[in-house]
DNA sequence: CGTGAGGTTGAAACCACTCAAGAAGGGTGG
DNA sequence: CCACCCTTCTTGAGTGGTTTCAACCTCACG
């Protein structure tokens, strides 16, 4: 999802601060200044960026870090014994990974990189001492992790439509949303997963995606071209995801209007 | 689930404090004691019980509240224009309800008691403040966020099933293991929510639900007579579900092994 | 004892899955 | 630079599980 920079390692990229960094308002920062900003920096570390491919952890890992998404996307999902997996999460910049290992102390999920992305890590014992210090952090914490949340209660509501291209346009229509979130065009977008892994997140065949993309692009509601998607119909997509348009104009619908 | 403790109100119940209370190993008193303890309580309101239809909120509700259920179960739905709606989870004593809410301010799900229920209400704001200044509510709050995580998580590995019986064996699998967890036997209980709920949560027809008790219980796995469910085949039933047995039996299968 | 909500059961239609083959890149090595 | 391979994606045809529509049952309740 919007291209990582370049291929060269910058070194220097790796030392930036928080407060430097273009998603503090999106991320843990948000809110946060001087002093105190200070304290959170000195307990986050940037990583090298992850090739795609690459695992950021696997299921049976230890639980040391909450990881934040920089740029790039990550996938997590939960193997299954007969080597099936299930989808979970797709993880875009700004975006939290590793919350639901919290309370086991363990990973019980995959997290791979699916382009090259970098992630910072945050040590979760040294975070958990600065929100203490920090009320800020902690009110801020809290809201990203029910931000996370609220991606993952429309994941299920995409999950629960019986009509396979309701399940696609919902997920059409939040990734766009959360990547206009992150700071990234919401009409043009590069899928980063493959059409297996958005059937898989979708229950659904991946030759069922890969005819619905055909079929909504036929009906000019996106145009396809490999995994390159552009929404030309956003209204049309927003019925089919039997969603308010919450676009460009939300329109004072306070009630009825989903979670990002 | 569980019956709330017969008709009559208990107003001395309803004072009834942390620290005597049967859930607080599972709640956000747990490894809490003393003076900290008391800081808890002092924010922790009990409320009347809600009987089988009452809404303890509404989508477009303002976010005041965290929700713990004591007793009781509850639904939590989002609503859709057409009036059609997605359960997104049901919620057994020990669980926390309404943190989807937390970023937005703004409930955008309605939560609904499938049975005389009681709840406590912590007031979020008071809840942060005594957080910031008792470490270890910090940390058994992010736990427990963990582990709701971890709940809509198995949801979503029911959802991407494809074969609806595999759908339904996950979801009596994983209640079986929550209400155990709450202290209730987990071979045999009373749901409390009806045919229609469980598809809805399930995304299957109802019929279709109803078939495959039917059938499962044909089989053997289970029995069924109305809400009323005994599993008599525990291993055939996580075969189902397509999961290792967790239950009385941990084998040490740590990577494996899916959340509660 | 009627009534209605909730649940079961049956038959037919349909949508999505499976199996299968082919097309379209992208990368590698000659 | 082209040939080749491999992965990914597309497209087609047939099958089957789930849905839909409909009737019937059962129990709780007034």
């Amino acid at each position: 999802m919007a291209d990582s920079d370049g291929g060269v390692i910058d070194l220097q990229r790796l030392r930036r601060s928080c407060s430097e960094c273009s998603l503090r308002t999106l991320c843990l920062p948000a809110g946060i200044s001087g002093d105190d900003l200070a304290q959170l920096d000195r307990v986050v570390r940037s990583r090298m960026p992850l090739d795609a491919g690459d695992a950021l952890f696997h299921a049976g890992d230890a639980f040391e870090h909450i990881f934040v998404v920089r740029g790039g996307c990550l996938r997590t999902a939960q193997p299954a014994d007969d080597g099936a997996e299930q989808l979970i999460g797709f993880h875009l910049p700004g975006e939290l990974v590793g919350l639901e290992a919290i309370s086991d102390g363990r990973h019980y999920l995959d997290a791979v990189a699916l382009e090259r992305t970098s992630v910072c890590a945050v040590p979760f014992t040294q975070l958990e001492q600065v929100a203490s210090s920090v009320p800020g952090l902690q009110h801020q914490l809290l809201r990203i992790i029910s931000r996370e949340m609220a991606h993952e209660q429309r994941h299920l509501v995409a999950l629960g439509r019986r009509v396979a291209e309701q399940r696609l346009a919902i997920f059409l229509f939040s990734l766009s949303q959360r990547l206009q979130a992150a700071g990234y065009p919401g009409e043009a977008f590069h899928l980063s997963m493959s059409r297996e892994d958005i059937a898989n997140y979708l229950g659904l065949a991946l030759e069922t995606v890969s005819r619905l993309f055909g079929r909504m692009a036929e009906d000019g509601v996106i145009a396809v071209e490999r995994r390159d998607i552009r929404i030309l119909d956003r209204v049309r997509l927003s019925e089919l995801a039997g969603q308010p348009d919450c676009g460009p104009d939300p329109q004072g619908g306070e009630a009825s209007s989903g979670p990002l």
